[in-house]
RNA sequence: GGGCGCAUAGCUCAGCGGGAGAGCGCUCGCUUCACACGCGAGAGGUCCCUGGUUCGAUCCCAGGUGCGCCCACCA
């Protein structure tokens, strides 16, 4: 095949992904002896295409995967796909909404159709999208949160975890998105600040003989007020402790009680308690034994025992006309401008509901025991540490987990009702209630979380609960790649749950990827519109140079995204391949090692030590260093001296087969990055007959200390003719590198006075400091050694410059 | 309200106790027979501010300013 100058990524990544995939490189047999190395993906939504995150996310995970599979590792990265209940349901319900119908109206079975067929027709491209970016995922396993087996898997969890009697049925507060018409967990509410109006209104004492004033930001739930309550060291109100108050509107007569999570100082230091609509009030309420008065229904208008000229509204209309009443009733004592934080629904941007609903919990404190021993023993650990601790922190003051919601698409609740009103849990359906036979029985309309399914992703994959080969062979895995955004939501889950039903931590290592910011220092978001998509970079960067520029912006930070890295990436992979052409063009049948000169013995001992730094950068999982050291191992080391160098003898076949030897060498290390262009260039190399993707990694070679220095005082002598046009000699064969390197300009001397005044600053600077008895005498001994050899060292190159 | 992080060249970022770095951009010179997605040379920086520790601070400590993130039931 011709080698085209300018290297054209398009058709040659596409074609070496069909071929790596058709050929079966990606799909590991679990009868293979050895060690594995598995990463289970972290699951795009079904309903996803491919964003910046994914991107980054799956080009770290590739360069894990490509490295251990080159290894010898018996390497699995898994692959597929979470239902995303609430996301899901909602983009169906907004086409029957176009429609003009809605998912009540046609009913559970046939909207569950609709999503299935939706999903058939237009989800699961993100696969296709991934394939393109070069992940080597074994796309043969692909799995799904919602197919048969791993239906099977959440049942068998949440029986699970019912028969450790850690799963109950209760009415307790929740966060209610009346948008979503669900229930949703802490973790996937948002606070925001928000201008809202504090009111403060008085209520009057039922016995006539005054007032007591509170403050709120939610004049509706008034409605649904059972208490007032106040601090009990507050003097100012000790003497109303007990007495009855009379709430507005409603004229309903309560208590005034005593309670020490009011806070004094917050408004008139006295707290309307509304059990049904607020946490806070909630806790006081069950403390104090009073009644949980609902106003606000599901739909998020005003309901249940008030005027009937309320019912009906919106909370902010019910509002008004409440403020009005306080007004026209002289009990409106001021309404002030207030910013607060208040909790709003992440899917939807909807303001939290808080309401009393009958909801399935689960206990979390047992679950989270072992996943906390196992972090503070550094089992598991997070990349960079800072997120472990957090995690830790999390698991520590762990709360329990609502997780039920009120949605039709996803895992419904394995629990059965018969009339009597007995519970019944199990795997698939009974046959009769557990407890008194009846044969009637109702399965509750409820799902699970989409979480709960997502915390079983590492091994419900591999074919849990049966035990499949698979399963035996790839679980536990070793590591987990993902964003910042879900470490609660998921890591802590996958912890919990692995180390509950398999008795063992799903991964040792958590790396946490950084977020890709727009130029400006904003979250890329649809609505903002300054998203950048990853397949437009493919298209014209190529899929190498997306992943090059993509790990060259990572960081533990988070990043502003520029095109400049993956600009980088594409130049990364002309160059070499312009390297290659180089050296190809020559023909030749020998790839072998054979290294006489001493640019030869160096750039084999070059490579050999960069071979060394980047996997310690990658077992720190620290992708940017690792790139750019490939960067600069391949623009200087390779290219500029060490081809330039060999330029003059490439009819050698010594030589040529040493330089094939060390092209092979530079391949391997970066066909993790650059998939592709390595692969390419591969194919190219003489007497190849597998492919770089299983090509084994570099084994480490001696390396000698001599050559290195050897080639440094070319360099050296090589740097100080450009700059001055001096020529320092040099001694053998750092004299023909030198030669060879060298190609005198046309235009003659280069500025010998401005080279030397460079040379003459840093030798006053060395001096200044040695002469410091201070500095001699408190000094690092090796420090001072350093100075030393720098300061001879410039003295030498002052003298060379003839001054 | 609590916690964490970041401020270094025009831009995006490395470095984190002893000579201020990379890539891009910019200036100048090169159609040198692998590559103009290239080669060579160069300009450009009170390393946010104020104190402190140290022989020595971009790097450590304290305070300040600005920006960001996470957690959070002060209505």
């Amino acid at each position: 095949m011709e080698m085209e100058p300018l290297y054209k990524p398009q058709g040659v990544e596409e074609r070496w992904q069909r071929t790596w995939e058709e050929a079966g490189d990606f799909h590991p047999d679990p009868a293979s002896a050895g060690p594995t190395y598995v990463i289970a993906v972290p699951p795009p939504n079904v309903t996803g295409v491919l964003h910046m995150g994914h991107a980054l996310n799956a080009s770290m995970q590739d360069v894990l995967v490509r490295r251990h599979r080159m290894r010898g590792f018996n390497t699995l990265w898994q692959p597929g796909y979470d239902h995303a209940g609430i996301a899901t349901q909602a983009v169906v319900e907004k086409q029957l909404r176009a429609e003009g119908t809605s998912r009540l109206e046609i009913g559970r079975e046939a909207f569950l159709e609709r999503v299935w067929a939706w999903l058939h027709e237009y989800g699961g491209v993100i696969m296709g999208q991934f394939r393109r970016i070069g992940a080597s995922l074994d796309y043969e396993r692909e799995r799904f949160t919602m197919d048969d087996g791993y239906v099977r898997a959440v049942m068998r969890f949440f029986v699970h975890l019912y028969e450790r009697g850690w799963i109950y049925r209760d009415n307790r507060i929740v966060n209610w998105c009346s948008d979503c018409r669900t229930s949703i967990s802490d973790l996937e509410v948002e606070h925001l600040d928000v201008d809202d109006a504090l009111t403060y209104a008085r209520y009057p004492l039922a016995d006539g003989s005054g007032s007591l004033t509170i403050a709120t930001v939610r004049p509706a739930t008034i409605l649904a007020d059972v208490a007032v309550a106040v601090h009990p060291d507050d003097d100012r109100y000790a003497g109303l402790v007990g007495k009855d108050l009379v709430v507005p509107v409603v004229e309903r007569t309560v208590p005034v009680i005593a309670d020490e999570r009011v806070e004094r100082d917050f408004g008139t230091g006295a707290l309307k308690i509304t059990p049904g609509h607020d946490p806070l009030d909630f806790e006081i309420g069950r403390d104090h034994g009073l009644p949980e008065l609902t106003v606000l229904g599901f739909d998020g208008l005003i309901e249940g025992d008030v005027p009937a000229e309320l019912a009906g509204l919106t909370e902010d209309e019910a509002a008004e006309r409440v403020v009005e009443w306080l007004r026209e009733h002289g009990q409106l004592e001021k309404r002030e401008s207030y910013r607060h934080a208040v909790g709003h629904c992440e899917r939807s941007g909807t303001r939290i509901q808080p309401l009393v609903s009958l909801q399935w919990w689960c206990r979390m404190d047992e679950l989270a025991r072992p996943a906390i021993e196992a972090l503070e023993s550094e089992r598991v650990r997070f990349h960079p540490p800072v997120h472990g601790r957090v995690a830790l922190d999390w698991l520590r003051a762990i709360r329990p987990w609502n997780l039920s919601r009120q949605l039709w698409w996803g895992h419904q609740l394995p629990i059965w009702y018969c009339p009597d009103g007995h519970v019944t849990c199990a795997e698939s359906e009974p046959v009769a209630c557990g407890e008194c036979g009846s044969e009637q029985l109702e399965r509750d309309p409820d799902v699970l979380d989409t979480w709960f399914s997502s915390a079983l992703w590492p091994f419900a994959t591999l074919g849990w609960p049966e035990e499949t080969p698979e399963l035996r062979a790839f679980y536990p895995g070793d590591v987990n790649v993902t964003g910042r955004g879900i470490i609660f939501l998921w890591e802590c889950r996958m912890l919990m749950a692995g180390l509950e039903l398999m008795g063992t931590i799903p991964f040792h290592d958590v790396v946490i990827n950084s977020n890709v910011l727009d130029g400006v220092g904003r979250t890329m978001s649809k609505s903002l519109g300054n998203g950048v998509d990853p397949l437009d970079l493919i298209h014209a960067h190529g899929a190498d140079a997306t992943r090059y520029g993509l790990l060259k912006m990572s960081s533990t930070q988070d990043v502003r995204f520029t095109t400049g890295p993956i600009e980088e990436g594409r130049k990364l992979a002309n160059k070499l391949w312009n390297a290659s052409r180089l050296l190809l063009a020559g023909g030749g049948v020998e790839v072998e090692a054979r290294p006489s000169s001493l640019e030869e013995r160096w750039i084999l001992a070059r490579i050999d030590a960069t071979r060394a730094e980047l996997e310690a950068d990658l077992d720190g999982y620290d992708f940017a260093h690792a790139v750019d050291r490939l960067y600069h191992l391949t623009f200087d080391d390779f290219c500029d001296w060490y081809l330039e160098a060999i330029k003059p003898r490439l009819g050698e076949p010594d030589v040529r087969a040493t330089a094939f030897a060390a092209l092979e060498r530079l391949l391997k290390l970066l066909h993790p990055v650059l998939p592709h262009v390595t692969e390419e260039i591969w194919s190219h190399l003489p007497a190849r007959e597998s492919r770089l993707i299983l090509a084994p990694w570099p084994e480490p070679m001696p390396h000698d200390a001599a050559d290195a220095e050897a080639l440094a005082t070319a360099q050296t002598a090589a740097r100080i003719y450009r700059r001055s046009g001096v020529r320092i000699k040099v001694p053998g064969e750092s004299e023909r590198i030198f030669e060879a390197v060298v190609r005198p300009s046309p235009d003659g001397q280069g500025d010998v006075e401005a080279e030397r005044g460079r040379v003459h600053r840093e030798i006053e600077r060395a001096e200044r400091m040695l002469a410091n008895e201070k500095f001699v005498a408190n000094a690092a001994p090796d420090v001072v050694e350093a100075e030393r050899r720098k300061l001879a060292d410039y003295r030498a190159e002052l003298d060379a410059l003839g001054g």
